[in-house]
DNA sequence: TATTATATAGCACTTAGTGCTATACTCAGC
DNA sequence: GCTGAGTATAGCACTAAGTGCTATATAATA
C-alpha cells in the first residue's frame, strides 16, 4: 500500500514531466511498463480462497479465465502453478474483482 | 454483434428472474458462465494491431501480460498460439484497454 | 433412495512458454 | 558518414503447464 502509493506519486510526476515535454513517448512507455505493479504470487490455498470469494465452482471460475476445470484442480492441489498470464489473471481477478472478466 | 445483443437481452431478462425470485443464486452464477461472452480468437497479424494501438513494444506488451518477450513474438509470426488465459488477457485487453492490467 | 453437482486423484499426451543467441533494421545524435 | 540504443525476427532446445479423460468420493437435494 505504501509502496503503490508511492509507485503513483513517482507516476504522476513522471506524466508532469511528460506533459512538460522533458519525456518522449517511448521514454513513457517503458516507465509505464517498469511502474507496472509487481504480479502478486499465489498459494494454492490462496487460488481457491480467491475462487470461493465469488462463490464460484472451479468450472464457472474456470470458464471465466478461459481455461480448464482440469487445470483450476490441479492449482489448488498445488499440482500445477499458473503461468505468467494467468498468473496475471489471477491479480485482475483478485484485485478488480470477476466481473470484470464478462 | 447481433448475437451479443441477443445474450444481452436473454442476460437481462435473467436477472429479473433472480430479482423476482425464480431463480437462487447457484443457478445465476451457472447461468452467468453460460452467458460468458465467447473468447475472441485473434491470427497472428491481429495480435500485433492490437498491441500497436497501445504503441507498445513487444516487450512492454509483454510485460502488461506478464509474459514474456519471446512468446508475443511467436504469437505474432504464427508460430505459437496464445493458451486459454493468454486469449483471455487479450479479450480483455481489446475490449477494456491496457490500462485495466495496470 | 436416487440424483445431481462438486471436488479430488491419477494417468498420458501435447504444445505453449521460456531462455538464449545471433542477425537485421530503424532512427536519432555525434 | 558513423555509432549506439531500441526494436523486431529467426532458430534452437528444454521444461512444465495445459489439456482431456476416467474413476471415485462426498454433499446437498428432490
Amino acid at each position: 500500500m505504501t509502496n503503490k502509493a508511492i509507485l503513483d506519486a513517482v507516476h504522476e510526476t513522471a506524466k508532469d514531466l511528460h506533459r512538460a515535454g522533458a519525456m518522449n513517448a517511448t521514454t513513457m512507455r517503458e516507465f509505464d511498463a517498469m511502474c507496472l505493479p509487481p504480479v502478486k504470487q499465489y498459494t494454492a490455498g490462496q487460488i481457491k480462497k480467491l475462487r470461493l470469494r465469488y462463490k464460484a465452482s472451479q468450472a464457472v471460475f474456470a470458464a471465466y479465465l478461459n481455461t480448464s476445470a482440469s487445470t483450476v484442480q490441479k492449482w489448488e492441489q498445488g499440482q500445477k502453478k499458473p503461468n505468467g498470464p494467468s498468473l496475471k489473471l489471477l491479480n485482475v481477478v483478485d484485485q478488480k474483482g470477476l466481473e470484470v472478466l464478462g
